[in-house]
DNA sequence: CAGCGTTACCTGAGTGAGTCAACTAATCTC
DNA sequence: GAGATTAGTTGACTCACTCAGGTAACGCTG
């Protein structure tokens, strides 16, 4: 490994570092764990069955009941059963979950504070580097 | 804020989530948590002690007693008390220890597989990039 | 050097994350 | 309709982590 990518592992790991840290203590703000948080977030964009959960998560099923009991005795998602299959059930995010998520997002400032840093060419740039990197053409 | 940055802000998240994966992985294949490999990589340069581990991982020291016991246990580290101030313990790696971490780090290949994708000229760039959104001057 | 506050670490209790194996209920297949 | 499959839950377990409270050693001050 060469100098450069030696100072390049290191700083993503710091970066890495950083940011979990960050999202630890944005959750933390709204009174919930950084898996709460997380999975809040991914009732973003409609509801979600419990094993799709799992998948996204990456964790097993039975650790998203858990997950999903304790948010739910708090009022911040709801389980629906699904109609067209009584095995499934839906979980959505309730009025009061989406309010406890906009407090986890407002004090998350880490991303939108360290892309501050960069000019918008120097955004592009990184955008284009870590696209790159993820295997995806950019 | 702009289309750039909410790209980027999506893109970070994707990579220090794929990271964390990766390195909960390679742990694990050397029968380690996350949280031990990173404690028995803290040990690379000297031994340290409970105190420093504790500020080192950011947690409270009673989080590192046990660490470090569930380690010496199967020892991979050794507690060894400070001459100088009985009240302290340092705790250093041993060649067990050695060698399970030299299978968690040969493990973790995502930090030197992603920054293989990359030229050396845009390692330059990416480094350049991460040194100046992990400054500290606001 | 005796007393007292501080420091370093440990213990115990408690919570949450996460896994696995075993279970129930609903659906699908033939 | 019998049997396999799928979705979710439960229970038992381990680890990570925190906090409050304890103990031994250190250091200072009178």
């Amino acid at each position: 490994m060469t100098e450069v990518a030696d100072a390049l592992a290191q700083q993503m790991w710091d970066f890495v570092f950083a940011y979990d840290a960050a999202y630890d203590r944005a959750a933390q703000v709204a009174g919930l764990s950084a898996a709460q948080a997380c999975l809040l977030e991914h009732l973003s964009r409609g509801s979600r069955s419990m094993g799709e959960l799992a998948l996204e998560l990456s964790c097993d099923a039975s650790n998203v009941t858990q997950l999903v009991s304790r948010l739910e005795a708090r009022g911040l998602v709801a389980r629906v059963p699904d109609p067209d299959d009584r095995r499934i059930k839906r979980v959505s995010i309730t009025p009061t979950g989406r309010d406890v998520r906009g407090a986890v997002r407002r004090a998350f400032e880490f991303p939108s504070e360290r892309i501050g840093m960069l000019t918008e060419q120097e955004q592009r740039q990184l955008s284009g580097l870590l696209g790159k990197v993820s295997g995806r053409a950019s």
